[in-house]
DNA sequence: CTGTTAGCGCTTTCAT
DNA sequence: ATGAAAGCGCTAACAG
């Protein structure tokens, strides 16, 4: 039925135990007894158990990674990235989703460390301390939250912010309203307002508020927002951009498609899914011990305005 | 360092088997000695390593999900479905894209057949021979694919179809344009249209097509396309619905966000997810063999019309 | 009902 | 450079 490494070894007259070092450790066999063990195993269609290899070797070559939502685009943008990085290390994952339930979250977690070696966490719902309790028994990297000693990949979300008030502000925009915001800035009266729903609906409640507060611009927590924010100007007979610019934060496929083409932020969602398997395949192969330069690794990817039709000059 | 079976045994003063048997079969063991080791094993904090487990009983607990791209949200929806299906019959799953190439997704599918007990594809991109090849080695659900001897859950498009031509027929529609289509319809005279690729730009392309030959509603393949199409009408100035209805396929996010709001398909991804995820659990429970009604169980499953701004009746 | 024993398929000393 | 043998943590006969 299965064929084992016995099959292999018997067919190559050599024990198993050379088969098992021409597979992993090439060097400590010779090389036509290791190509003789090759073609044995190609041609039995070969493959050694992962999980007996385990067993041994204290490492299942699986990583997990846990998002709080797999129906949204913004995590499965980075899943798929972690997942491409993670094969290219030879590692399967493992996923689960949370349903942003913190408690779901932390048994998911507690069940995945055993099967698996190391473990992306994205925007992690747990608290600080139940983190970093994990963090000592498993290898964690974080994706979009710090903690002291837990290696993490953050977007610069703030980053975004200070290009898009950058980009209003060369536009005459002198007066802007922020939604679930706390920013200031210099060269703008920034007015923050919410705060309300990261949803359509919650687009739509701003959006008079906005209004009502006198302002040139509308800076929406994110694109599903800002969507609804156009919809709701359109509906009252406000022109976008030519009365109000309206921008939004995500750059998901849909921004684009609106009308007018949603000008927003790209967030750096395949490059944080890399660097954050890069970075815990890195952890995995230098085993358990400290970090390379003693701290925890942190990055901080950049993201990046995208300039569309929904912002345009203030009206002279 | 890590806790193990043994470790269990010499605190509750009795064998490892007993321990085995405990967790496992429950009712092989005296209530008493079962408490004994329940708590034994909860002080301990003891959870059985699944791969020693799965060495010997030749089960890994986990079952495998493949699909074309984990950007889609038609994908991630099925996803979403499948993994709590599984979690529920504590199942973990492993996720692969083959990001639409078929030579990839052969080689995940291999791969991933060693490390589960069971594997769902989705829209899978493979040859029927190599389908049935793997059907033959582990447990298969194939999702919207059919092949004899194999279960698969497959979305009722060409319901879809009817509802929506049944929709317009209503509205007293005559001629409709139905994109990458070759449907038919005794009531409607229908122009098939394509193929076009299923994208934004599909749409685009298509819409002055659709026009040129005088229809007056437009059944595209999916809401993408849709979006386009109508982007497209309302550059040229053609009102939808008063002029044109535009429908799509899917129900995505952004169908609802549309201006207009898109008539469309609602597909029924998160029961697909289930029914597929169930039918694999139920197989894997059976044990290898045949099933249970002697045919591969085959679901098809209703999709949904949902009637949104996209669409209206004929001007008369 | 419980304990003893023999492996599952593999890696890794320890000899040779 | 290779082989023999000892397990990794667990379950499944087989006795008792």
């Amino acid at each position: 039925m299965t064929i084992t490494i016995r099959d292999v070894a018997r067919k190559a007259h050599v024990s198993v135990a050379t088969v098992s070092r021409a597979l992993s450790s090439p060097d400590l066999v010779r090389p036509d007894t290791r190509s003789r063990v090759l073609t044995a195993a190609t041609e039995l269609g070969y493959h050694p158990n992962r999980a007996a290899r385990g067993l041994i070797t204290g490492k299942t070559g699986n990583i997990g990674i846990v998002v709080p939502d797999l129906d949204n685009p913004f995590f499965t943008g980075v899943l798929k990235a972690v997942r491409a990085r993670a094969a290219q290390a030879d590692y399967a994952v493992f996923v689960a989703d949370s349903d942003d339930d913190p408690t779901a979250e932390a048994k998911l977690v507690q069940a995945m460390a055993k099967q698996v070696d190391g473990l992306v966490l994205c925007s992690p719902g747990l608290t600080d301390e139940h983190l970093a309790e994990t963090a000592g028994s498993t290898s964690l990297v974080l994706l979009n939250h710090e903690l002291a000693g837990v290696p993490s990949t953050v977007m610069d979300r703030r980053g975004g912010v200070e290009q898009v008030f950058a980009h209003l502000v060369a536009l005459g925009h002198r007066r802007v309203a922020v939604l679930n915001g706390t920013d200031r800035c210099a060269a703008l009266d920034v007015v923050n307002l919410g705060p309300f729903a990261p949803r359509y609906e919650g687009g739509l409640h701003a959006a008079d508020l906005a209004l009502a507060a006198g302002v040139t611009a509308i800076v929406a927590y994110n694109d599903v927002m800002a969507l609804g924010v156009m919809a709701r100007l359109r509906d009252r007979g406000v022109g976008v951009p030519d009365e109000v610019s309206v921008t939004g934060f995500d750059d998901l496929a849909y921004a684009s498609l609106a009308t007018p083409a949603l000008t927003t932020v790209g967030m750096p969602l395949a490059a944080a899914g890399r660097t954050a398997a890069g970075m815990l395949v890195e952890r995995m192969e230098l085993g358990g011990g400290g970090f390379v330069g003693g701290e925890a690794p942190r990055v901080v990817l950049p993201t990046q305005i995208i300039i569309r039709g929904s912002t345009g000059p203030v009206r002279g």
